[in-house]
DNA sequence: TAGATTGTTAATCGATTAACAATC
DNA sequence: TAGATTGTTAATCGATTAACAATC
């Protein structure tokens, strides 16, 4: 699971929206995509629950947190609680975003197609090796050059990008943070394996490619251990 | 059978481990590999809940379920809840991983020090792609070469992998998961945007890059909301 | 109207927290 | 002993679930 430094509930046109509810926005929205791509209209609770991979009554709560977009005896119009879920998450504006650290972990994010396609918009990539520094990218279909980390100021400041990724190794990580911050960032996408320290008022997230593969092996040396006891049992 | 070779309690040693412990455990054991490096040989819960940014209750909690590891009025043993930590993480024993999908990503995971420095060891690195089979990547300073899918068979069943990461487009993703739980792979860790289906006893966590993204674009525009409102009102 | 499905309620379940007895 | 800190308890808080009244 993502580690989370934000704070813990919002306020939105219905009242607070819990934490748990955020979480789970993003695969409605995603579940949506892939049904107005095939042209489903309309879809109920059930449905709609299936495809992301909940249950329909946490589904309908979830969703209840944010207006009343469904009809009793009908559903869902697919396209109105698309658009409904993207407002609530800030998906209907356009976000420029700052990548720090083009190894090849920043690379794959700056070649994400699933930002473009949500409203990210990548404006600068900054590396501090040499050797990357001018190297051009491919990002959203346009070539995006590799600037030195010294001219992230002015890109922030520029673009007004209020959210920055940071794809460096752990040793840069604080420092590229408070460069962030000094310069306007608000919000930062966190890969590097180490928590960061920023003031009040800017939120964190962290990703750790390895924590989940640690729970995975978690529940599966539970299930040798299982194994394990039956065997020995029977 | 002997009584000697009864194993010992399966769970833990304790009983059920909550999935929010569990989600937290990497943390601890990050704070903890952290703390030794720096020659910390005692830590109190304070410290080390400081260090991994949760309460001291909520890590007592957390560690009160593996067992009972700690000193009253003296505080933890730095290597010995290490190596608890990494015990009930199943971290002590090798677990070999294979990896499919060789793009920007799967080579940033590939070449990820957090994996090998936890007991996972790529031992399979696979793509369609025949631009990419052939390719040679530096796996834990070993020098690896990327495979066609087809032999993923054949690696899985002579190294036992039970665990396996998809670093595919989306359009591949179930697919590759099938042939993955076909030849016996019981844990998937998915980074391609859709979910995947499995058979009851295969467990799946799903990355995406970009939910958390969407999560911190609605935590921004609740602060521009703040702000505007204050705005206004004063 | 009859059938279907939402939105909400209330009960249950699990996680967090503060406080402190146990004990080094 | 005096001070420190764990491990546990009990209260609180938040999330999930099942059921169903509302209503299309």
């Amino acid at each position: 699971m993502p580690l989370s430094q934000t704070p813990k509930s919002h306020v939105s046109a219905r009242g607070v929206i819990p934490d748990a509810t955020v979480s789970r926005l993003p695969m409605y929205h995603r579940s949506l995509v892939t049904l107005a791509a095939r042209g489903v209209i309309l879809v109920s609770s059930e449905e709609l629950a299936e495809a992301s991979g909940v249950s329909s009554a946490k589904l309908r709560k979830d969703l209840s947190f944010l207006g009343s977009y469904g009809t009793r005896g009908v559903g869902y119009d697919v396209e109105f609680l698309l658009y409904q879920i993207a407002r609530a998450l800030g998906l209907t504006q356009e976000w420029p975003v700052v990548i720090v650290g083009i190894g090849n972990l920043g690379h794959a994010l700056a070649g994400y197609p699933g930002f473009a396609s949500r409203g990210f918009s990548v404006v600068g990539l900054f590396d501090t090796d040499k050797q990357r520094v001018g190297e051009s990218v491919v990002v959203a279909g346009k070539a995006l050059e590799v600037q030195d980390i010294s001219k992230l100021p002015q890109v922030v400041l520029s673009t007004g990008a209020a959210i920055g990724v940071i794809a460096t190794p752990e040793s840069a990580a604080q420092e590229v943070c408070d460069l962030m911050v000094r310069n306007g960032v608000t919000s930062i996408l966190n890969f590097a394996p180490v928590l960061i320290e920023v003031p009040a008022g800017v939120d964190v997230r962290r990703v750790d490619l390895a924590t989940e593969l640690q729970i995975l092996a978690f529940h599966e040396q539970r299930k040798s251990q299982v194994a394990l006891t039956q065997a020995n049992a029977g």
